[in-house]
DNA sequence: GGTTGACATTTTGCATTCATTTTTTGAAAG
DNA sequence: CTTTCAAAAAATGAATGCAAAATGTCAACC
């Protein structure tokens, strides 16, 4: 669920699906499948969403469909015109900013809780996959720095402790899912190193407990993140 | 909409309900309805909502109701079990630390990004509002700082020029506004005054366009309201 | 050749219907 | 008098049906 928002490569690939998923009920299923299937791009940017060729694909009728149409809509992945019917919503560079500083707020948010109630061994794992994050930037291995990269900004979430902080992010980084950033960085080895130096003072200000300046080291970090992803673009 | 969610007073009422409101659809029509039916507490806390009863009051059928109700339970509002029905959620103890904590990182977020783009005249009718809460404190009139505090807050999220967040933090108020917060502060001249020099500070940052203090204070300042609110509870 | 307007087709929104599950009721047993 | 179990009643989840609206088609007209 919780996905650090940016940092992400192409060549990931699609989510791991509802395999371990305890699904509850057939709707709860059908939303999940539902939502992946416009996530992963199965539809163009602002098309028409089929609602019949979409229960043939499903294998249900109109009505469940229909409702996590509705929840779909509620999510801000796709957008309902009446008697028009569902177009997969179509994100503009203002909307992208506003996603990513939204996010980049509710981090330095993550951050702040961090620092308030985060455990020595929490904070020993988010250091050691920092490290491992270092030396896959010093062999310029860029898969494997995303991944700890990734790794990380979930650890900080997570150690915030906070359900419904979690909840709002992975709703706002599933709305910007189907924006595919291309892992940019590698061409930017300046931002690189930047983003590096910004990891270690994250990691310092975690470290002594530091709430609002680790809050302002992640949302600019984030701000960064974002200005080199739109320059490159 | 973006009500702050503290500094509600009991008198208040229910909101205007939909009288002005440009209903594009039925269904959003319901929804809205719906939704104010039960923010405004028809319903018990924890208690099955009727279906049944709930489309003859609206003089609907059951489908459109349910696609409704999956749309509050996305928002957090009521929640579903399966084949069970919904029930209007129970917010625990932590739920509404939680959710404090996220609204008061999304304002300090606000106050950030009000930093960054604010106009003269958005400051300028800020510091009148504050002035006016000002003359309201020194006049003991609880109601009328009430109503100014709201504004403040209202007008800083508005400033941010951020429409995701305003909707985000819309649907996290959205939640909480069902939990009743008696004007506790009235027992407590101290938090009061210290709310009064609080508001200084963020009127004093924002003209100084002091992003990331103002954001430690919005946050701060937030964090104190909510201390408050249990304490008194 | 381009535009307009009427007709057919498709699609949407909602109501109704049906199968399944849950909850309630009531009676019998301990 | 309480507990347990079974049948009835109600509610839920999903499918189908139907009226209204939108979209597409095609021929008449400018």
């Amino acid at each position: 669920m919780n996905e650090p928002f940016l940092d992400t490569i192409d060549e990931q690939g699609p989510v791991p699906a509802e395999a371990a998923k305890p699904v509850a009920s057939l709707h709860e299923g059908l939303l999940v499948a539902l939502r992946d299937f416009i996530v992963e791009g199965n539809l163009a940017d602002g098309a028409r969403v089929p609602e019949r060729a979409l229960c043939e694909r499903f294998n249900i009728s109109r009505t469940p469909l229909r409702e996590a149409l509705k929840v779909l809509a509620a999510e801000g992945l796709i957008e309902l015109l009446p008697n028009r019917g569902a177009r997969v919503r179509q994100l503009s560079p203002e909307d992208i900013r506003e996603l990513f500083d939204v996010m980049g707020g509710l981090e330095a948010l993550a951050g702040r809780l961090a620092c308030e109630r985060i455990s020595e061994a929490e904070f020993t794992e988010i250091e050691q996959v920092h490290h491992e994050m270092y030396r896959f930037y010093l062999r310029r291995d860029m898969h494997g720095y995303f991944h700890c990269n990734q790794a990380i900004h979930q650890l900080i979430v997570a150690a915030a402790g906070n359900a419904t902080l979690a909840a709002t992010y992975a709703g706002l980084a599933g709305r910007i899912r189907r924006v595919r950033y291309s892992a940019n960085l590698a061409k930017d080895r300046d931002r690189w190193g930047e983003a590096m130096r910004e990891h270690e003072a994250i990691l310092d200000a975690l470290r002594r407990r530091a709430g609002s300046e680790l809050s302002d080291i992640l949302f600019v970090h984030l701000r960064n993140k974002q200005k080199a992803a739109q320059a490159s673009a």
